[in-house]
DNA sequence: AACCCATCTGCG
DNA sequence: GCAGATGGGTTC
């Protein structure tokens, strides 16, 4: 029994509810009274059960008010189902604009941010620590902000300089090969959580999968302890998951690591949000409405003011685009930096004899290579990067090996299936056989390349030499210092103690054949990520490219040769602008049953400006059936786009609207 | 599943 | 002319 009279602020009755429903249209919240009971515990953020349309539903109490905008009866709360306010307004404000962003349902979102309640975690955590703004002490102003991992960078130690002042720099930075080596970037990342550390605030740091994960644990291990952070991860149970969730949101906790729901985490006063290797399709988040870890975090950025760090071996034209704009600033080291710390990079066939007989270049590994791993294996481990197999068929250049794309719309051209003549992945339109654009040359090719028996065959050759093998779902997480040859595919490749001493990037057009948008991009970043497990140059490091074209002068080539990712990125970013594509506008996929994608058609109130490509047959995925029409909008009308598609949503929700209708926003791989 | 409202219907 | 039935939309 509480006791009367005692003096409180005066109640507010009212309860703005975020209900958990499917339902589009029904996205936005609903009033209820509050009891007398439950006025203590009815507090903005908790959870809360509530009756809706006939059903006891689960909500999110969003916030308290004097009065009711509904007019009309209002229902009362049923049940306070914990009193711990989880959805803060921070975080209510990120998710709702997270499902505007991406024409999905707060509810949606709130799924994929707020894990499961675990009872037994509430009461295991300590109680909430008291809020403590940010500042900087004086204590912290005294020591200096270790920054041995970011000296190699010019514009390095001034980032982390204004992190650990309170400031809100944002930069894309290209972090050096480091040859697997813990001081590489898993310690610069974790000295930005340190500097920012030091302004009081918190940080959160996102990564593709656990593996990397675990190595920045290992860094922050060192640099702040291990009680300084916690790590969100999938693979833990939903009772760790839930705790260490809980010391964040409590304030126990300021760091908070993991893979991409950690973008969610509820850090108090955020200082800096970082991912690595933006390009990983990891970070897209499989689960409707598709949030890319890249948005949230650029929305948080934005709202709290804290910095912004995105790393990686390589650079995506996505953040090349922010670049450009002047959204983020540029954190690379110097050429002669640069020429230090890579691997030597070579491809194999380029000699005479191979340009007289393409095929040698082609149908056995090159004497180079052969000698390059032969010299490498006297020093240490030599890793094979083999491409899986199996991607659809991509057509390109016979000559030079650059991509066909369609006359009509810039996208892919691709050979549904064998013997069939080459149709454009988003229009339709058919090839019409033109020049290619690059080189002029007139023949096409369309090639799946055979892959692992090479690697055996380069086990075989070395008789007495070890051969390893990982790949996913047979991860070989680290190898040791002595000869090996380590066959992996690509992001399976483990760490090498002190680095490889070569490493040998396998029938490279298999990847770079690969119909689909991000085809360049998504090669150079996985030779990118290979090379960098490689040793530098002056230590003998040395990659060879083999199975690429034997003359030319193929961007993505280029790029690993002359080790010059944002060189890449600027040139696929140009491209793509050139033929309006993203990042440039925005596209939307809107996939189902051909009659659902046909209403879906007629009933969308598109911008004029809007392209509509489509329908086709969905290429991957789906149960034969299915079609989907791709939409492209330049970002002034990109709003537009997004809200008849949430319109549209909300109207097929409304009229219980049979089957399922996919609708996806900025889809990772178009035209696949 | 329950409710609200608009419209219809059958009888005076 | 109007009580009660019927139906479609909403969901606090």
């Amino acid at each position: 029994m509480t006791e009367r009279g005692e003096e409180s602020g005066p109640t507010l009755p009212v309860a703005r509810v975020v209900v958990d429903t499917p339902l589009a249209h029904l996205d936005r919240p609903f009033e209820y009274t509050v009891p007398a009971e439950l006025d203590e515990a009815a507090r903005p953020g908790v959870r809360v059960r509530v009756r809706f349309a006939g059903k006891t539903v689960d909500g999110f109490l969003l916030e308290r008010t004097a009065e009711a905008e509904h007019r009309g009866r209002l229902a009362p709360l049923l049940k306070v189902v914990s009193p711990e306010p989880v959805l803060t307004p921070e975080l209510a404000r990120l998710c709702r604009e997270v499902a505007d962003h991406y024409a999905g349902t707060l509810a949606d979102v709130l799924r994929l941010a707020i894990p499961p309640r675990h009872a037994t975690a509430e009461r295991t955590v300590p109680p909430a620590a008291d809020d403590r703004p940010p500042g900087v002490d004086d204590a912290a102003r005294a020591t200096p902000v270790d920054d041995s991992a970011w000296r190699a960078y010019p514009a390095g130690p001034a980032f982390l300089r204004h992190l650990a002042a309170g400031a809100g720099p944002a930069a894309a930075w290209l972090a050096l090969p480091d040859a697997g080596s813990d001081d590489g970037w898993p310690l610069a990342l974790a000295q930005a959580v340190a500097a920012t550390r030091r302004s009081g605030r918190g940080a959160v740091v996102v990564l593709p999968d656990h593996r990397d994960v675990d190595r920045l644990g290992a860094a922050l291990d060192r640099v702040l302890g291990p009680e300084a952070y916690v790590r969100l991860t999938a693979d833990q149970g939903p009772q760790r998951r839930y705790a260490d969730w809980l010391k964040v949101l409590r304030g126990h906790v300021h760091v908070a690591i993991g893979s991409r729901s950690a973008a969610f985490a509820p850090v108090r006063h955020p200082g800096l949000v970082a991912w690595w290797d933006d390009g990983d399709d990891l970070h897209q988040e499989p689960r409707s409405p598709y949030p890319h870890v890249r948005e949230v975090l650029r929305r948080r950025a934005a709202a709290s003011g804290a910095g912004l760090l995105v790393g990686g071996f390589t650079r995506t034209p996505q953040v090349q685009h922010w670049l450009e704009r002047g959204w983020v600033r540029e954190v690379v080291a110097a050429a002669p930096t640069v020429r230090e710390r890579a691997p030597r990079v070579v491809v194999a066939g380029e000699g005479a004899a191979a340009r007289s007989d393409p095929a040698a270049a082609v149908a056995r590994i090159p004497t180079l290579a052969w000698r390059t791993v032969k010299d490498g294996l006297s020093r240490g481990p030599v890793l094979v990067q083999v491409p899986r197999r199996g991607y659809l068929v991509g057509l390109s250049c016979q000559e030079c090996r650059t991509p066909v794309r369609c006359p009509a719309c810039g996208g892919p051209l691709q050979v549904p299936a064998p013997g069939a003549a080459p149709v454009c992945a988003w229009c339709g339109e058919t090839d019409d056989g033109r020049p290619c654009r690059r080189c002029g040359a007139a023949a096409r090719r369309s090639t799946v390349v055979g892959e692992r028996r090479t690697a055996e065959e380069i086990g075989r050759a070395f008789q007495g030499v070890p051969v390893r093998t990982s790949r996913a779902g047979h991860l070989v997480a680290r190898v040791g210092p002595e000869p090996a040859v380590v066959v992996a595919t690509p992001g399976a490749e483990p760490l090498a103690d002190g680095g490889y001493a070569a490493a040998l990037l396998l029938d490279g057009w298999a990847l770079l054949d690969r119909a689909g948008l991000d085809a360049g991009v998504e090669t150079v970043r996985r030779w990118a990520a290979a090379a960098a497990l490689t040793r530098p140059a002056p230590e003998g490091g040395t990659v060879v490219l083999v199975g690429v074209p034997p003359h030319g002068h193929l961007r993505p080539v280029e790029a690993l040769v002359r080790w010059a990712p944002g060189w890449f990125a600027a040139g696929e970013l140009a491209e793509r602008a050139e033929l309006r594509l993203p990042p440039v506008c925005r596209t939307a996929r809107v996939g189902g049953a051909p009659e659902l994608v046909e209403e879906a058609l007629a009933e969308l109130e598109l911008p004029s400006d809007v392209t509509v490509l489509g329908p086709l047959p969905a290429g991957s995925g789906g149960s034969g059936e299915e079609v989907q029409v791709l939409l492209r909008a330049t970002d002034d009308v990109a709003p537009g786009l997004v809200r008849a598609l949430q319109a549209l949503r909300a109207a097929r929700s409304a009229r219980k609207a049979e089957g399922v209708l996919r609708v996806q926003l900025d889809p990772p791989d178009l035209g696949v």
